[in-house]
DNA sequence: CTGAAAGCGCTAACAT
DNA sequence: ATGTTAGCGCTTTCAG
């Protein structure tokens, strides 16, 4: 059989709590430097490790943190792969478990069963974070009522008092936009994902504001969705590259989606970026190295991983919210060759 | 408080016992259909779902797997979010929890604690899937030693037996050379991760095999080793340039290298595939996009990752070990564009 | 076919 | 400063 904190407690001839005491090293501390030694020694030399539904059904902490993505997802794993860094890092610093909580928004009856809420009714999680845009307002705020501790990645629900990090996507794409405004562009496609994500919509918000800051009209026409599966991103360039009055640049909502539109460019005869100017979005790896080097705005990625981690392990040792619920973190506009130089 | 299993059975007026035996779907049905229904409706009533830690400490199950991936490998994310998309099916096929365990072999004491086998010890897992060409072979041997479930992905311990599925990479690697010699290349230069890797010795088998099938020269010269970090691959490429006798073609162990490689032979001035064939390996998503289009050998990642998680849950749930311990998949080359056609 | 009872290994009051 | 005593919520013999 297994060591029980019983063969520990017997061996460093010491109660069971005892043991218990020294290895959760309480702040009060009650124990002699002697017994500790004993303890700790009896522990090492047994191997011990403590059960951990035990100790979860005791205390009623798992020590485990979940993520939560969506399997749609899962293509566009460069955008994640650097946030789940940035989040891994700290959660070995807290020496937490990670719990990889994969969402299936169109799975029905039992298949709900990935969803998260299941790994939170059966008490597996001490917090979760959220980089999932499919998931429902109404399922976040099912947490916020059972005031289970999560936080939100790059997402966010307005008006709600809410945790969450993300990164000023208005600003993003407003950047974006004029830097191709500045370079004499007058037709700016852009080909963004699912338009009633919150995110994607503060991004319509920064095209058309610069749109507007420089007096251009903005055209429905020249805004397509690519929803809901990313392969739609090819089809819906060429839709632009067809219009009768041809935009000369197109800005999309992720680099992801900029590789799909780079193809479609190129397999329809046009140059990037002499025939059409291309501004991804994110900066995420390998994807930058494309042929042309894609332009982009960087977005913070690992630093919005660590940061949500930090606020999520603040909120569950700490009890209480953070005073300041949301963090924006600021973009950052990546200039390469894709988006080439003064036209007209 | 939270709704307990007494709590259902209160509701449904039976035992807590047999709200348990109903719950747990028991094979030998001891259940009135009539209790079976009270039950279910009462367990639905109160929206009850089972402690997870109080039934793990009883039955001593977690309901949970993990995946073992090495922080170094984060990097490489596109060939594991491949895998991961296999594995993650499967695990909601039979409704168990996925842990992310991150390895950090360069890690040391306390920090160790990041390592899977502290999970073990933990009995937070009832199995393990290792993704980790990293671990050493007394790890894994000691989860063998332990008889602790798990199963290994493209990688194996010759002459023990463990349950292992991969691809005949020493296959891959020779029909890829193989590929190249017939166009007429005759120095080719190879671009592998860690030389001590069961797995890039394989296709370093392959490679040698294939030259040698053909009449031609093995020079070590021509072969780089790329560890530990893969930024530099790009320098071994550019190694590989600067030979007197520079080589007309490259072969990579992943596409993730060729794409280094690729970026340097441009950065150089030359040509893929006019100056400089290229061929990758495993065929990895988005990567085969680029410019030229990536030739490379398609490794059936997501097969790997289903398949493995299979036989670990018939591991898990039947006791025994599989009588076919090692699973050995086929790989297929992709012949593309930056291969080029025939030269000389 | 169902219930009673014990116990999984640990934590946390409460005593001493 | 340490030990005693109850559980935590569930599973699982064993009786009936």
């Amino acid at each position: 059989m297994d060591i029980t904190i019983n063969d520990v407690a017997r061996e460093a001839r010491v109660s069971a709590a005892t043991v218990s005491y020294v290895l959760n090293q309480k702040k009060l501390d009650r124990i002699t430097t002697g017994t500790r030694r004993r303890v700790l020694k009896a522990a090492k030399k047994l191997n011990y490790y403590p059960h951990a539904s035990a100790r979860g059904l005791a205390s009623n902490k798992t020590q485990s943190i979940g993520v939560s993505i969506n399997k749609i997802d899962f293509l566009s794993f460069l955008y994640f792969s650097v946030i789940i860094g940035g989040i891994s890092r700290v959660v070995g610093d807290y020496d937490y478990n990670l719990h990889f909580t994969i969402t299936d928004n169109k799975a029905k009856g039992s298949r709900k069963n990935l969803f998260f809420m299941r790994k939170v009714a059966e008490r597996r999680l001490d917090g979760l974070i959220i980089i999932d845009q499919w998931i429902g307002d109404e399922d976040i705020m099912e947490l916020k009522k059972r005031r289970f501790p999560f936080v939100l990645i790059d997402r966010d629900i307005p008006g709600e008092e809410i945790n969450s990090v993300g990164t000023d996507n208005k600003e993003g794409i407003l950047q974006a936009t004029e830097h191709l405004i500045r370079l004499g562009h007058k037709r700016i496609g852009f080909i963004l994902e699912v338009m009633k994500f919150y995110k994607i919509k503060e991004m319509l918000a920064g095209y058309r504001l610069a749109l507007s800051r420089h007096g251009l009209k903005y055209e429905r026409g020249l805004v397509k969705e690519s929803a809901p599966n990313m392969e739609k991103a090819y089809k819906r360039t060429e839709e632009l590259l067809r219009l009768p009055q041809r935009p000369t640049a197109i800005i999309t909502s992720s680099d992801k989606i900029a590789l799909q539109a780079l193809t479609a460019i190129k397999d329809n005869g046009l140059r990037v970026p002499q025939d059409m100017a291309l501004v991804g979005y994110n900066d995420e790896p390998l994807i930058a190295q494309l042929e042309p080097q894609l332009s982009t705005v960087k977005v913070p990625l690992q630093e919005m991983g660590k940061i949500a981690t930090e606020i999520l392990f603040n909120i569950i040792n700490n009890g209480k919210m953070v005073k300041e619920p949301r963090i924006l973190l600021k973009p950052e506009l990546v200039v390469r060759k894709s988006s080439g130089g003064r036209i007209g």
